[in-house]
DNA sequence: CAGAAGATGGGCT
DNA sequence: GCCCATCTTCTGG
């Protein structure tokens, strides 16, 4: 698909990616998901971005990209999953935070080690998928094993504060963070599913 | 049952 | 030492 619209304003691509499909072919296995949840993270004036006044270091270069590379780092022995947008000169990016399974629930059980809280997390997602720093971090959508391609529409989209960012004074207050309304399978809150867990059709 | 608390953890500076 | 997380256990209603 046209992957133009993480050229522009990264909170308004962080809009258009909720719905959007990602699917993995990794060790030879399909998954897939729809995105109910991500966070923005503007770089340069951004407090709680890695790359915050244009910080450059190994870990984050890839956001020194242009739009349409997957940045992959650990925390806490996890992986977590983001989208570069915008330009080189700009290290802006959208970290997916929660996806719907789709395909492969049986491959994500299997990753997972259990049968629950498959994919309602940053780190959770990426271990279903089969998503790991050392292999994706620096691939591109749509040019690797990582895919993103057209899903569903949300019927509403709320707007809310970041998570686990408490010490990064002002930017704690940005409401960066977007979700389906009315659909569970996204982080920390527990939703009550809404009809077609808040999709259109 | 929900929410809080504590342990764990890897890659970087 | 710092950090965009998860799981388990403990607590209280």
């Amino acid at each position: 698909m046209d992957l133009t619209f993480l050229k522009d304003d990264t909170l308004l691509a962080a809009k258009n990616l909720l719905g959007k499909k990602i699917t993995t072919e990794i060790d030879g296995k399909l998954t897939s998901g729809y995105i109910t949840e991500v966070e923005a993270y503007l770089g340069e004036q951004d407090k709680a971005a890695h790359a915050y006044q244009l910080r450059r270091t190994k870990k984050n270069e890839m956001m020194y990209r242009e739009y349409g590379g997957v940045y992959v780092y650990t925390m806490h022995g996890h992986h977590c999953m983001n989208f570069i947008t915008r330009d080189a000169t700009m290290p802006e990016g959208v970290l997916i935070r929660a996806i719907e399974p789709e395909e492969g629930i049986d491959t994500m059980i299997e990753r997972r080690g259990r049968a629950v809280n498959l994919t309602d997390g940053p780190g959770k997602l990426t271990q279903s998928l089969g998503v790991k720093r050392d292999l994706h971090n620096g691939t591109r959508l749509n040019e690797g094993p990582i895919q993103l391609s057209e899903g569903r529409m949300p019927v509403q989209i709320i707007e809310s504060k970041r998570i686990g960012i408490d010490n990064k004074e002002e930017a704690v207050e940005y409401l960066y963070r977007f979700t389906v309304k009315g659909n569970p399978y996204v982080s920390k809150d527990r939703v009550k599913p809404e009809e077609k867990n808040g999709w259109k059709a």
